[in-house]
RNA sequence: GCGCUCGUAGCUCAGUUGGAUAGAGUGUUUGGCUACGAACCAAAAGGUCAGGGGUUCGAAUCCCUUCGAGCGCACCA
């Protein structure tokens, strides 16, 4: 257990050893800093329910912490707030826990078997800005509840079904008729793809824009959809060359961004358990036709809403959207039978999960101790207020803005970085952090206005910061090592800089479990900004290694060590890697 | 029409299971490199928390209301 929710629960006892009913107090970073470090605002709550007096309550409890050696400077101020500080011997205490294994300061969930279902790439597609939030907040609550102890697959279930594959092989079949796989002998012998990645970027553009213009074509690729649903032998070998070209490009982004996947499966993969969930469905009854589709009915008592019936398959007997978001549930139930599943999409899908989350209880699919759970995110509008375009009204691709915030870092390289290999590969790590930290700083579900700028900024909180605060950091323990110096051993603190530095650490375990419970990364990315900021005041005000008190140089040296290493962990969270050098 | 999200400093955002004097970054003004990496540190200025009403010891946070913005409402994904 962590140090402080230990103390949480011994003041806890000490309350209720005076009579009183209290669940749990919270401990908090003081608001009042001059009055101490933390504060207890429970006398009030417990005033309310005793119909007493705040103070009074407060005494009590004063009297009673004062006895407790970890604490100083206990009081009691305005209507009932009480303020403490923890001694330096707690602190030491602390640290020489953190010394030992910083995991010493993170509790534990309790274990489970989660999948998580993000990145949200569409085969044949672009990946745009849009999907940088997928993959950033789906890789880190991934690496968040591993290190919370849960055992997590991730799941990148690629867009490979839709109508975008009957638009790409309708227009392959425009620029390629000669093709093996268009002719009607075709029996799925071995061809060879005519086209790169980069043919393909405009392929889909191009096949989409015709079928929206034409109703003859549109009812073509809507046809040939349907074709490789149903199997049609051609139609798929071409469709699965395509994508295994496109997967190619996917996977180079989301290497990028420092996002991997266990389960590289795909919608169409879903369709080996379509016919099965339907025959299940159908044995209890759930299924109806109207309008020529295949619905099921969700609504319930309790709504106060509409909520549309969810379509398993449409009236010109495809399978959408909805049945095989509803198949991956029934096939992982089948093969993984997890505890929970994640979803990381776009908030305007809010409803689409809804009414699959439904359908999957209500039909038994999942049972009631099968957590399913939408995690939606905001999304990226342009400074109008709408989903971000670039000047000439495209959509500004993935590679794009990496690659402009990479031109920004770029320049800024320590000359003494001459390798170009080298520099390359350092500039697009600091890029990627820019671009990580500045997706990760505002709460999850708000939409965000998306300027360039904002993340080709490197100054101030932001990604480069912290690297550029860690690199500074190991290089400075590098330097203590060639001084001899190996293990640090822990005597006392001096000052309020240093001080300050074991507050923060103390609430790390705090700040874990709000982000694990509501699924944001934000409170993570504040709580680096001011455990690097404040080592960094620390770092200017104190000249560590010269130093001539030999205790608190080590003890310095032994706290440097811990920020260290809590900085790593953390960035590695965030799926932010770190360099050696920058 | 029904439903969801939201409105906080010039800009971009935190803070919302109710707690003390509403925070950060950026921008503006100013100071700090002959000591461990200045992508750093320090200081100043900047607010009708959209408007109004209510609940109470206490409201940016909860409730009601007005105004404004975005999104979603069966056969696209």
């Amino acid at each position: 257990m962590s140090i402080i929710k230990n103390v949480e629960n011994d003041i806890t006892k000490t309350i209720q050893n005076l009579g009183y009913e209290i669940p749990r107090i919270i401990l908090q970073p003081s608001r009042c800093r001059e009055l101490g470090e933390f504060q207890i605002n429970d006398a009030f709550t417990l005033a309310k329910e005793n119909h007493c007096n705040p103070r009074e309550i407060a005494e009590k409890i004063v009297t009673e912490l004062e006895k407790d050696n970890r604490f100083v400077n206990v009081n009691i101020a305005g209507a009932g707030f009480i303020n403490l500080s923890f001694s330096e011997s707690f602190y030491l205490d602390f640290l020489k826990e953190l010394q030992k294994d910083i995991k010493n300061n993170i509790d534990m969930e309790p274990k489970k078997k989660i999948i998580i279902d993000y990145g949200g790439a569409n085969v044949a597609k672009i990946l745009h800005v849009g999907h940088l939030r997928s993959a950033n907040i789906g890789e880190a609550l991934k690496r968040l509840a591993r290190l919370l102890g849960a055992e997590v697959l991730g799941d990148v279930h690629l867009g490979d079904s839709g109508l975008q594959s009957g638009m790409v092989v309708s227009e392959m079949q425009r620029r390629y008729p000669e093709l093996d796989c268009f002719k009607e002998t075709y029996q799925g012998e071995e061809f060879s793809l005519p086209i790169t990645s980069e043919d393909l970027s405009v392929i889909y553009p191009e096949a989409s824009k015709k079928a929206k213009e034409d109703e003859e074509r549109m009812k073509e690729c809507q046809e040939i959809t349907f074709q490789i649903q149903k199997g049609h032998v051609g139609y798929n070998a071409l469709w699965n060359k395509i994508k295994d070209l496109s997967i190619i490009e996917i996977k180079k982004i989301y290497n990028d961004l420092n996002a991997s996947f266990e389960l590289w499966e795909g919608e169409l993969d879903s369709f080996a358990y379509i016919e099965d969930m339907l025959a299940y469905l159908n044995e209890k009854k759930l299924l109806e036709i109207s309008e020529g589709a295949t619905i099921m009915d969700i609504k319930e008592e309790t709504d106060k809403k509409e909520m549309p019936p969810i379509i398993l398959v449409n009236s010109k007997g495809s399978y959408i959207y909805e049945t095989t978001d509803l198949a991956t549930i029934y096939g992982r139930m089948k093969r993984f039978s997890p505890d929970e599943m994640w979803y990381v999409a776009d908030s305007r899908q809010e409803l689409h999960f809804e009414q699959v989350f439904r359908a999957s209880r209500k039909s038994g699919i999942t049972s009631r101790d099968t957590k399913l759970e939408y995690i939606g995110f905001g999304t990226m509008n342009g400074p109008d207020g709408k989903p971000f375009k670039t000047r000439d009204g495209g959509v500004m691709t993935l590679r794009d803005l990496i690659n402009l915030v990479n031109e920004e870092t770029r320049k800024r390289l320590n000359p003494l970085i001459t390798d170009e290999e080298e520099q390359k590969e350092i500039s697009k790590m600091i890029a990627i952090s820019a671009l990580k930290y500045a997706d990760f700083l505002p709460y999850r579900t708000t939409d965000y206005i998306f300027e360039p700028s904002k993340f080709a900024d490197l100054e101030g909180k932001t990604g480069p910061y912290h690297l550029y605060s860690t690199i500074r950091m190991k290089s400075l323990l590098k330097k203590a090592e060639n001084l001899g110096y190996k293990d640090y051993s822990i005597h006392k603190l001096k000052n309020e800089a240093d001080k300050s530095i074991m507050e923060l650490l103390l609430t790390l375990p705090k700040v874990l479990k709000k982000s694990y419970d509501v699924k944001s990364l934000n409170d993570i990315a504040e709580f680096l900004y001011k455990l690097t900021s404040a080592y960094n005041k620390f770092y200017s005000e104190n000249h560590i290694l010269t130093s001539k008190d030999e205790d608190l140089k080590t003890t310095w040296l032994a706290l440097t060590e811990v920020v260290y290493k809590t900085n790593l962990l953390l960035l590695d969270v965030l799926g932010i890697r770190v360099p050696e050098k920058m």
